[in-house]
DNA sequence: TGCGGTTTGGTACTTTCGTATGATAGGAAA
DNA sequence: TTTCCTATCATACGAAAGTACCAAACCGCA
Protein backbone atom coordinates (compact mmCIF):
# COMPACT_ATOMS: atom_id res chain seq x y z
CA UNK A 1 0.00 0.00 0.00
CA UNK A 2 2.71 2.05 0.70
CA UNK A 3 4.54 1.57 -2.25
CA UNK A 4 1.11 2.29 -4.40
CA UNK A 5 0.90 5.88 -2.67
CA UNK A 6 5.04 6.55 -3.47
CA UNK A 7 4.50 5.59 -7.09
CA UNK A 8 1.46 7.68 -7.75
CA UNK A 9 3.18 10.69 -5.87
CA UNK A 10 6.51 10.20 -8.22
CA UNK A 11 3.73 10.57 -11.24
CA UNK A 12 2.30 13.33 -10.11
CA UNK A 13 5.61 14.71 -9.41
CA UNK A 14 7.09 14.18 -13.13
CA UNK A 15 4.28 15.43 -14.27
CA UNK A 16 4.02 18.49 -12.84
CA UNK A 17 7.13 18.80 -13.77
CA UNK A 18 7.21 18.16 -17.19
CA UNK A 19 3.76 21.11 -17.18
CA UNK A 20 6.85 23.73 -16.30
CA UNK A 21 8.97 22.47 -18.02
CA UNK A 22 7.06 22.80 -20.95
CA UNK A 23 5.71 25.99 -20.26
CA UNK A 24 8.89 27.74 -19.70
CA UNK A 25 10.49 26.25 -22.55
CA UNK A 26 7.70 26.56 -25.39
CA UNK A 27 7.25 30.54 -23.98
CA UNK A 28 10.99 30.61 -24.60
CA UNK A 29 10.90 29.30 -27.79
CA UNK A 30 13.48 26.60 -27.30
CA UNK A 31 11.43 23.48 -28.01
CA UNK A 32 8.46 22.52 -29.61
CA UNK A 33 5.58 21.07 -27.85
CA UNK A 34 5.47 17.77 -30.10
CA UNK A 35 9.17 17.50 -28.26
CA UNK A 36 7.88 17.29 -24.84
CA UNK A 37 5.14 15.06 -25.97
CA UNK A 38 7.32 12.54 -27.14
CA UNK A 39 9.45 12.54 -24.63
CA UNK A 40 6.20 12.07 -22.14
CA UNK A 41 5.01 9.25 -24.34
CA UNK A 42 8.49 7.62 -23.91
CA UNK A 43 8.61 8.06 -20.39
CA UNK A 44 4.96 6.71 -18.99
CA UNK A 45 5.47 4.04 -21.74
CA UNK A 46 8.85 2.87 -19.70
CA UNK A 47 6.97 3.59 -16.37
CA UNK A 48 3.62 1.64 -17.55
CA UNK A 49 6.29 -1.56 -18.63
CA UNK A 50 8.34 -1.24 -15.75
CA UNK A 51 5.42 -1.27 -12.95
CA UNK A 52 3.68 -3.98 -14.86
CA UNK A 53 7.13 -6.28 -14.81
CA UNK A 54 7.21 -5.19 -11.27
CA UNK A 55 3.99 -6.18 -10.02
CA UNK A 56 4.02 -9.78 -12.36
CA UNK A 57 6.89 -10.63 -10.50
CA UNK A 58 5.08 -10.18 -7.46
CA UNK A 59 2.28 -12.22 -8.54
CA UNK A 60 4.21 -14.73 -9.88
CA UNK A 61 6.55 -15.23 -7.27
CA UNK A 62 4.35 -18.11 -5.16
CA UNK A 63 4.80 -20.52 -8.34
CA UNK A 64 8.63 -22.22 -7.82
CA UNK A 65 7.36 -23.17 -4.15
CA UNK A 66 10.79 -23.07 -2.79
CA UNK A 67 11.49 -25.59 0.40
CA UNK A 68 9.73 -24.34 4.05
CA UNK A 69 12.29 -23.89 6.42
CA UNK A 70 9.57 -22.98 8.90
CA UNK A 71 8.16 -26.14 7.71
CA UNK A 72 10.74 -28.12 8.28
CA UNK A 73 12.25 -27.02 11.97
CA UNK A 74 8.16 -26.98 12.60
CA UNK A 75 8.10 -30.90 12.12
CA UNK A 76 11.35 -31.08 14.06
CA UNK A 77 13.79 -32.15 11.45
CA UNK A 78 17.07 -32.02 11.54
CA UNK A 79 19.63 -30.48 9.09
CA UNK A 80 21.16 -33.91 8.26
CA UNK A 81 17.79 -35.59 8.12
CA UNK A 82 17.16 -33.33 5.40
CA UNK A 83 20.08 -33.35 3.91
CA UNK A 84 19.25 -37.31 3.56
CA UNK A 85 16.32 -36.34 2.68
CA UNK A 86 17.60 -34.04 -0.34
CA UNK A 87 19.96 -37.53 -1.35
CA UNK A 88 16.52 -39.83 -0.92
CA UNK A 89 15.01 -37.56 -3.74
CA UNK A 90 17.87 -38.00 -6.25
CA UNK A 91 17.19 -41.74 -6.15
CA UNK A 92 20.08 -43.25 -4.03
CA UNK A 93 20.07 -46.37 -2.17
CA UNK A 94 20.87 -46.21 1.87
CA UNK A 95 24.18 -47.29 0.96
CA UNK A 96 24.96 -44.79 -1.80
CA UNK A 97 23.93 -42.30 0.96
CA UNK A 98 26.00 -43.09 3.66
CA UNK A 99 29.43 -43.49 1.00
CA UNK A 100 28.47 -39.45 -0.24
CA UNK A 101 28.08 -38.20 3.10
CA UNK A 102 30.37 -40.46 4.61
CA UNK A 103 29.01 -42.52 7.21
CA UNK A 104 28.08 -45.89 7.44
CA UNK A 105 24.76 -47.46 6.25
CA UNK A 106 23.39 -48.09 9.73
CA UNK A 107 23.94 -44.13 10.34
CA UNK A 108 21.71 -43.52 7.29
CA UNK A 109 19.12 -46.08 8.27
CA UNK A 110 18.89 -44.66 11.43
CA UNK A 111 18.52 -41.31 10.48
CA UNK A 112 15.47 -41.82 7.64
CA UNK A 113 13.88 -43.80 10.92
CA UNK A 114 13.78 -41.03 12.58
CA UNK A 115 12.50 -39.33 9.41
CA UNK A 116 9.95 -41.26 8.77
CA UNK A 117 8.09 -40.59 12.03
CA UNK A 118 8.65 -36.77 11.59
CA UNK A 119 6.48 -37.00 8.37
CA UNK A 120 4.40 -39.64 9.56
CA UNK A 121 4.76 -42.60 6.56
CA UNK A 122 6.18 -45.86 6.53
CA UNK A 123 8.38 -45.96 3.11
CA UNK A 124 10.71 -43.63 1.24
CA UNK A 125 8.36 -43.48 -1.77
CA UNK A 126 5.62 -42.01 0.67
CA UNK A 127 8.44 -39.68 2.72
CA UNK A 128 9.08 -37.92 -1.23
CA UNK A 129 5.37 -37.59 -1.54
CA UNK A 130 4.50 -36.03 1.87
CA UNK A 131 8.16 -33.90 1.67
CA UNK A 132 7.21 -32.54 -1.94
CA UNK A 133 3.57 -31.68 -0.75
CA UNK A 134 5.21 -30.27 2.74
CA UNK A 135 7.41 -27.97 0.00
CA UNK A 136 10.05 -29.25 2.48
CA UNK A 137 11.90 -30.45 -1.35
CA UNK B 1 7.64 -10.24 -35.50
CA UNK B 2 4.84 -9.21 -37.44
CA UNK B 3 3.00 -7.94 -34.14
CA UNK B 4 6.06 -5.64 -33.13
CA UNK B 5 5.96 -4.02 -36.66
CA UNK B 6 2.05 -3.27 -35.97
CA UNK B 7 2.47 -2.07 -32.72
CA UNK B 8 5.29 0.16 -33.32
CA UNK B 9 3.17 1.51 -36.61
CA UNK B 10 0.04 2.25 -34.05
CA UNK B 11 2.36 4.06 -31.84
CA UNK B 12 3.66 6.06 -34.16
CA UNK B 13 0.41 6.83 -35.73
CA UNK B 14 -0.91 7.47 -32.76
CA UNK B 15 2.00 10.26 -31.88
CA UNK B 16 1.72 11.67 -34.88
CA UNK B 17 -2.19 12.31 -34.32
CA UNK B 18 -1.55 13.60 -31.02
CA UNK B 19 1.08 15.91 -32.71
CA UNK B 20 -1.80 17.54 -35.03
CA UNK B 21 -4.63 17.75 -32.33
CA UNK B 22 -2.00 19.75 -30.21
CA UNK B 23 -1.33 21.89 -32.93
CA UNK B 24 -4.61 22.55 -33.94
CA UNK B 25 -6.35 22.97 -30.61
CA UNK B 26 -3.47 25.11 -28.93
CA UNK B 27 -3.14 27.15 -31.97
CA UNK B 28 -7.04 27.94 -31.50
CA UNK B 29 -6.68 28.43 -27.61
CA UNK B 30 -8.72 25.68 -26.88
CA UNK B 31 -6.97 23.29 -24.83
CA UNK B 32 -3.29 24.00 -23.08
CA UNK B 33 -0.65 21.88 -23.51
CA UNK B 34 -0.57 20.24 -20.27
CA UNK B 35 -3.70 18.65 -20.91
CA UNK B 36 -2.23 17.11 -23.87
CA UNK B 37 1.12 16.20 -22.22
CA UNK B 38 -1.40 14.33 -19.07
CA UNK B 39 -3.33 12.57 -21.70
CA UNK B 40 -0.43 11.11 -23.46
CA UNK B 41 0.92 9.95 -20.18
CA UNK B 42 -1.82 8.17 -19.43
CA UNK B 43 -2.40 6.69 -22.70
CA UNK B 44 0.99 5.38 -23.15
CA UNK B 45 1.22 4.35 -19.37
CA UNK B 46 -1.64 1.92 -20.08
CA UNK B 47 0.11 0.71 -23.46
CA UNK B 48 3.44 0.15 -20.97
CA UNK B 49 1.54 -1.89 -19.00
CA UNK B 50 -0.64 -3.53 -21.48
CA UNK B 51 2.33 -4.41 -23.74
CA UNK B 52 4.92 -6.05 -20.62
CA UNK B 53 1.73 -7.74 -19.51
CA UNK B 54 1.17 -9.23 -22.79
CA UNK B 55 4.74 -10.44 -23.01
CA UNK B 56 4.97 -11.95 -19.64
CA UNK B 57 1.95 -13.77 -20.76
CA UNK B 58 3.81 -15.28 -23.77
CA UNK B 59 7.13 -15.63 -22.07
CA UNK B 60 5.56 -17.35 -19.21
CA UNK B 61 3.34 -20.28 -21.10
CA UNK B 62 6.06 -23.00 -20.92
CA UNK B 63 6.16 -23.42 -17.19
CA UNK B 64 3.38 -25.95 -15.67
CA UNK B 65 5.35 -28.40 -17.90
CA UNK B 66 2.54 -31.25 -18.29
CA UNK B 67 3.10 -34.90 -18.91
CA UNK B 68 4.86 -35.52 -22.27
CA UNK B 69 2.64 -38.16 -23.89
CA UNK B 70 5.22 -38.75 -26.92
CA UNK B 71 7.86 -39.34 -24.51
CA UNK B 72 5.91 -42.21 -22.98
CA UNK B 73 5.45 -43.91 -26.56
CA UNK B 74 8.87 -43.08 -27.76
CA UNK B 75 9.97 -45.32 -24.40
CA UNK B 76 7.65 -47.91 -25.12
CA UNK B 77 6.24 -47.50 -21.85
CA UNK B 78 2.33 -49.09 -21.67
CA UNK B 79 -0.35 -47.90 -20.27
CA UNK B 80 -0.59 -50.07 -17.77
CA UNK B 81 2.75 -49.39 -17.07
CA UNK B 82 1.83 -45.99 -16.55
CA UNK B 83 -0.61 -46.20 -14.55
CA UNK B 84 1.18 -47.99 -12.25
CA UNK B 85 3.73 -45.57 -12.47
CA UNK B 86 1.31 -42.69 -10.80
CA UNK B 87 0.24 -45.54 -7.90
CA UNK B 88 4.03 -45.51 -7.35
CA UNK B 89 4.64 -41.68 -7.17
CA UNK B 90 1.67 -41.93 -4.46
CA UNK B 91 3.83 -43.67 -2.38
CA UNK B 92 2.36 -47.00 -2.47
CA UNK B 93 4.21 -50.09 -1.94
CA UNK B 94 3.65 -52.90 -4.34
CA UNK B 95 1.40 -54.75 -2.44
CA UNK B 96 -0.97 -51.64 -2.48
CA UNK B 97 -0.73 -51.10 -5.94
CA UNK B 98 -1.53 -54.35 -7.22
CA UNK B 99 -4.87 -54.08 -4.75
CA UNK B 100 -5.51 -50.97 -5.74
CA UNK B 101 -5.68 -52.12 -9.26
CA UNK B 102 -6.83 -55.63 -8.46
CA UNK B 103 -4.06 -57.11 -9.68
CA UNK B 104 -1.79 -59.41 -7.56
CA UNK B 105 1.73 -57.97 -6.56
CA UNK B 106 3.62 -60.45 -8.96
CA UNK B 107 2.27 -58.70 -11.73
CA UNK B 108 3.41 -55.27 -10.01
CA UNK B 109 6.58 -56.27 -9.82
CA UNK B 110 6.72 -57.41 -13.42
CA UNK B 111 5.36 -54.13 -15.10
CA UNK B 112 7.81 -52.46 -12.81
CA UNK B 113 10.56 -54.34 -13.76
CA UNK B 114 9.70 -53.79 -17.22
CA UNK B 115 9.50 -50.03 -16.06
CA UNK B 116 13.10 -50.13 -14.71
CA UNK B 117 14.63 -50.97 -17.86
CA UNK B 118 12.64 -48.94 -20.25
CA UNK B 119 13.64 -45.77 -17.85
CA UNK B 120 16.85 -47.52 -16.92
CA UNK B 121 16.76 -47.66 -14.02
CA UNK B 122 17.74 -50.04 -10.70
CA UNK B 123 15.11 -48.59 -8.73
CA UNK B 124 11.87 -47.28 -7.57
CA UNK B 125 13.01 -43.93 -6.61
CA UNK B 126 15.26 -43.38 -9.12
CA UNK B 127 12.32 -44.10 -11.60
CA UNK B 128 10.17 -41.49 -9.48
CA UNK B 129 13.30 -39.28 -10.54
CA UNK B 130 14.03 -40.19 -13.88
CA UNK B 131 10.07 -39.98 -14.94
CA UNK B 132 9.82 -36.14 -13.31
CA UNK B 133 12.93 -35.70 -15.44
CA UNK B 134 11.10 -36.92 -18.70
CA UNK B 135 7.90 -35.05 -17.95
CA UNK B 136 6.38 -38.04 -17.63
CA UNK B 137 4.88 -37.80 -14.33
C1' DT C 1 28.60 -30.46 35.67
C1' DG C 2 24.66 -32.63 34.22
C1' DC C 3 20.76 -32.59 30.92
C1' DG C 4 18.91 -32.88 26.33
C1' DG C 5 19.40 -32.98 21.47
C1' DT C 6 22.18 -34.44 17.49
C1' DT C 7 25.05 -37.47 15.10
C1' DT C 8 27.14 -41.49 14.74
C1' DG C 9 27.29 -46.62 14.73
C1' DG C 10 26.07 -51.57 15.69
C1' DT C 11 23.24 -56.10 15.86
C1' DA C 12 19.34 -58.75 14.84
C1' DC C 13 15.26 -59.50 12.66
C1' DT C 14 11.23 -58.74 9.41
C1' DT C 15 9.43 -56.88 5.39
C1' DT C 16 9.64 -55.14 0.94
C1' DC C 17 11.82 -54.83 -3.45
C1' DG C 18 14.01 -56.40 -7.52
C1' DT C 19 15.48 -60.08 -10.83
C1' DA C 20 15.16 -64.32 -13.30
C1' DT C 21 12.48 -67.51 -15.41
C1' DG C 22 8.53 -69.55 -17.06
C1' DA C 23 3.67 -69.90 -18.15
C1' DT C 24 -1.15 -68.68 -19.76
C1' DA C 25 -4.43 -65.90 -22.26
C1' DG C 26 -6.43 -62.36 -25.24
C1' DG C 27 -6.10 -59.21 -29.07
C1' DA C 28 -4.05 -57.10 -33.10
C1' DA C 29 -1.44 -57.48 -37.11
C1' DA C 30 0.80 -59.98 -40.78
C1' DT D 1 -3.52 -68.93 -38.60
C1' DT D 2 0.64 -67.81 -36.80
C1' DT D 3 3.22 -64.26 -34.64
C1' DC D 4 3.89 -60.37 -31.58
C1' DC D 5 2.50 -57.54 -27.84
C1' DT D 6 0.30 -56.87 -23.55
C1' DA D 7 -1.31 -58.30 -19.31
C1' DT D 8 -1.65 -61.56 -16.03
C1' DC D 9 0.37 -64.70 -12.33
C1' DA D 10 3.75 -67.84 -9.90
C1' DT D 11 8.00 -69.40 -7.59
C1' DA D 12 12.47 -68.71 -5.86
C1' DC D 13 16.33 -66.21 -4.45
C1' DG D 14 19.23 -62.35 -3.24
C1' DA D 15 19.44 -57.48 -2.23
C1' DA D 16 17.56 -53.41 -0.11
C1' DA D 17 14.84 -51.30 3.11
C1' DG D 18 12.77 -50.79 7.52
C1' DT D 19 12.21 -51.65 12.78
C1' DA D 20 13.72 -52.17 17.42
C1' DC D 21 16.93 -51.50 20.75
C1' DC D 22 21.07 -50.03 22.35
C1' DA D 23 25.22 -47.16 23.02
C1' DA D 24 28.98 -43.76 22.60
C1' DA D 25 30.66 -39.14 21.50
C1' DC D 26 29.82 -34.35 20.96
C1' DC D 27 27.82 -29.77 21.84
C1' DG D 28 25.28 -26.13 23.84
C1' DC D 29 22.95 -24.56 27.72
C1' DA D 30 21.34 -24.05 32.31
Amino acid sequence: MKKTIFVFGILIIALLSLFQLSSYSIMAGDLSSEVFIAITAIIFLILGFWLQKRRKERTIQPKPAPIDSEKISELGITDREHEILVKLSEGLSNKEIGETLFISESTVKTHLSNLYSKLNVKRRTQALQQAKKLHIL
